[in-house]
DNA sequence: TGACAAACCACACATTTGTGTGGTATAATA
DNA sequence: TATTATACCACACAAATGTGTGGTTTGTCA
């Protein structure tokens, strides 16, 4: 993971202007960084954005309005992920940080949200699974699943489940992670496929 | 929760693609809508953008550019929380939305990042909590927490583990959730608190 | 029939926004 | 000492972008 590199104090206060601003929703336009900061010229912003640029935080389209990009290395919206902490550091120092997880990513990565619903869990039926009631689980439409997928399917009775996908002699049925709950034989349809699971604590 | 307005197929569209390129990180500008969509007259994404506008799905600024905002309204970043889909409909008909997940609400709330990292777990020791080998906890940095909660703490090694915190008479200590790991008496310090579990399939 | 909304187009014009050139001053570095 | 990076400014200009006016066509609803 590529550390992030030395920036000045001034540098660093247009880098986090751009970040809050790209947070907030839209990415400033030069002018407006230069008002933000107190800078009476476009040329001074343009010679941050440069040094920004250069030191591979920033990336830009040429001509496009608030065409700025944070890259990878800017860290936005990256938590770290950490393996081992020094000990004696009053606050925590990332000594060991093993990778930043993308906020975006993790949560739903680049699907879009079109094809994307969530469930909320109820019950116990995949605790074994590791779903929990309560749960929220992701589900990405797809008409059809592989052999041991977790699926939301659609039964009978109007219902949907979560359940693992189960194929058996070319014949596929539901089964709960539960050893209280029986499979299900009955005509269901599959609806999508979990893709991810979030617990709120 | 209020219902999304009837939208022609077209305004539809036309919201979508505006929903995209926000997802993508920069809302468009109008002749970019118009491109896109095939309208050769700005005069025409501009009467999508009034119509989409009263209908409360769309918020503008005047004379910025790209300054399109969704509202609540218009579900961004919204994932609709299902609980009975009604069969027959060939494509999921959301008839019985119960409510929306703002996605990035669900992830991480308005917590800022500063406060906040992530752990990716390691091993079966809280199993039974429904946490498992290679989830993602979000920790938020806290030097305490109360009996019960899922803490992250910092043991004598160095090492960070994700564990119950309990109290019995007076005493903190750690407890797993898996009755093949003993209680942890030894020292240790609390960094955070499990505010999330994430886990992708 | 009349009114109205949806769906378009063409342009002219005003603003906003990005680009480029050419400066000044200071401090650190080689 | 020459060079380089930081840290600014002023302007002119071009391109991108938003606004406004004034159309046409089609279908629906009262």
């Amino acid at each position: 993971m590529e550390k992030k590199p030395y920036l000045t104090p001034k540098q660093e206060r247009v880098l986090n202007f751009i970040r809050k601003r790209i947070g907030e929703r839209l990415p400033p336009t030069i002018r407006e960084i230069g008002e933000e900061l107190g800078f009476k010229s476009t040329g001074t912003v343009r010679d941050y954005l440069k040094a920004l640029m250069q030191k591979g935080l920033v990336r830009r389209m040429n001509n496009k309005s608030r065409a700025i990009e944070l890259t990878e290395r800017a860290g936005f919206n990256k938590i770290p992920i950490i393996g081992t902490i020094m000990a004696g550091k009053p606050n925590l120092a990332y000594e060991e940080i093993q990778g930043y997880v993308d906020a975006d990513d993790l949560f739903l990565g680049r699907l879009g949200f079109d094809d994307v619903f969530a469930l909320r869990v109820k019950g116990d039926s995949m605790i074994d699974a590791g779903i929990l009631d309560g749960d929220v689980a992701i589900i990405k439409k797809r008409p059809n699943a592989d052999n041991n997928d977790i699926v939301a399917a659609l039964l009978d009775n109007n219902e949907v489940t979560l359940k693992r996908l189960r194929s058996k002699a070319g014949k596929f049925h539901l089964e709960a992670a539960n050893a209280n709950y029986a499979p299900i034989f009955e005509e269901f349809k599959v609806i999508g496929k979990l893709i991810t699971v979030i617990r709120k604590y």
